[in-house]
DNA sequence: ACCATTTGACCCAG
DNA sequence: CTGGGTCAAATGGT
């Protein structure tokens, strides 16, 4: 299938890199044109430079999910110790062996967190829908925290042996951020599939109370199941700020996310190798496992339509409205995710990436070029 | 009936 | 001992 990954993968990478520099000249564009908004100007193209440098991040982040394949010894074995079998009598003892292990490999995890912003004027969110089926089982108050924890794990972790696990907390300072915390990369069946599913499951009109549960994947549980195939997840949601915490260097050594300032450590990062052994995996129809990246393929596509929604909002200054078109349920099929899930199975990067096509962003359905 | 969430209890590392 | 993280029975929704 993939006949010539190294060549698409420096397609790829020449892409971004191309898109990068587009926005360096946008804003320069925008900087000599409206002098009076100069501020505004440069932080539209500080953001869009730095989704860019994200999706190359990411791309490079993404690119070891093929853990199937390349195994991460860590999730392997905490997955094994979930299948293997036992006399009944030395159950209770597997049991206790398991649980011990389970609870020593969650701690050398590899964990890391997004902050993301929610929209908070309409009462909408973004979903916060990494893609996953998270099932909550817990949720804690936290000392000095005004607000409570919650605990969530994947949904596949008693049939699959998925370790993975996340906890979401809101910001003290700011009541519209949450910080997700994830632990673990998903194991389960679902990392191979999906992608980052549609948010269709985005909550209308959640309460403060209802908060925590927002995490749930649920409504898209059966479609990412009856869909093996990438369907492009937009996030409603800004992931302004993914940040590294505890990346154990023998599980990921490669594993790093660059602050957004420093876009020259992502070149060093991005070894063709690396590519060469995943890239394809993490872009091929079987379709792969965000879960580190947990969103490789995603986080690309978030990024770039992210920066679009930063052009908008800043256009607009209307976040909400932006939101709100790509929450509506009804607003699905002709979502721009549909067109990245036509462009992908294409399957051929080379020539179908279209993030260097104009018409690529505008045939979203923006609600900056609709008002 | 099944499944997800809630919530108090429990475990354990610091 | 304390607090974060997890478990599991109870509860609720479909």
């Amino acid at each position: 299938m993939e006949q010539s990954p190294k060549r698409k993968h420096s397609s790829l990478i020449h892409e971004l890199i191309q898109g990068k520099e587009l926005a360096k000249q946008l804003g320069n564009l925008l900087v000599s044109s409206s002098p009076s908004s100069h501020e505004a100007n440069e932080l539209l193209v500080d953001k869009i430079l730095s989704s860019y440098e994200k999706a190359l991040t990411m791309l490079n982040w993404g690119s070891i999910v093929g853990e199937a394949k390349t195994t991460s010894a860590t999730m392997m074995d905490s997955h094994c110790s979930f299948t293997n079998g036992g006399s009944p009598k030395s159950e209770v003892v597997d049991r206790e062996l398991d649980h011990k292990a389970v609870l020593k490999k969650r701690k050398t995890m590899p964990r890391w967190t997004e902050q993301v912003k929610i929209c908070s004027r309409t009462g909408l969110e973004g979903s916060l829908d990494d893609g996953y089926s998270w099932r909550k089982y817990g949720q804690k108050d936290i000392l000095g925290a005004k607000f409570p924890r919650g605990y969530y794990r994947c949904t596949h972790r008693n049939v699959q042996g998925c370790l993975a696990t996340k906890q979401v907390q809101r910001s003290d300072e700011d009541p519209t951020t949450i910080e997700v915390t994830y632990r673990g990369r998903h194991t389960c069946t679902q990392a191979k599939y999906l992608n980052k599913a549609f948010p269709s499951n985005i909550k209308m009109g959640l309460g403060e109370n209802q908060f925590h549960n927002d995490e749930t994947n649920q409504p898209i549980k059966e479609k990412i199941q009856e869909t093996p195939v990438g369907i492009f997840a937009f996030e409603t949601e800004h992931r302004v700020k993914t940040e590294e915490l505890e990346i154990k260097e023998d599980t990921f050594p490669w594993f790093s996310f660059p602050s957004q300032s420093n876009g020259s450590e992502n070149e060093d990062i991005l070894p063709e190798s690396t590519f060469e052994n995943h890239f394809t995996e993490s872009f091929s129809p079987a379709f792969i496992s965000p879960a580190t990246s947990e969103s490789n393929p995603f986080c690309l596509s978030a990024c770039y339509l992210n920066s679009t929604e930063l052009l908008c909002q800043q256009i607009q200054t209307s976040e909400s409205d932006i939101t709100e078109t790509f929450s509506a349920p009804t607003s699905v099929t002709n979502s721009p995710i549909l067109d990245l899930d036509i462009f992908l199975h294409k399957g051929d990067f080379d020539t179908d990436f279209p993030f260097n096509n104009p018409d690529f962003f505008s045939s979203f359905e923006l609600p900056c070029t609709s008002t």
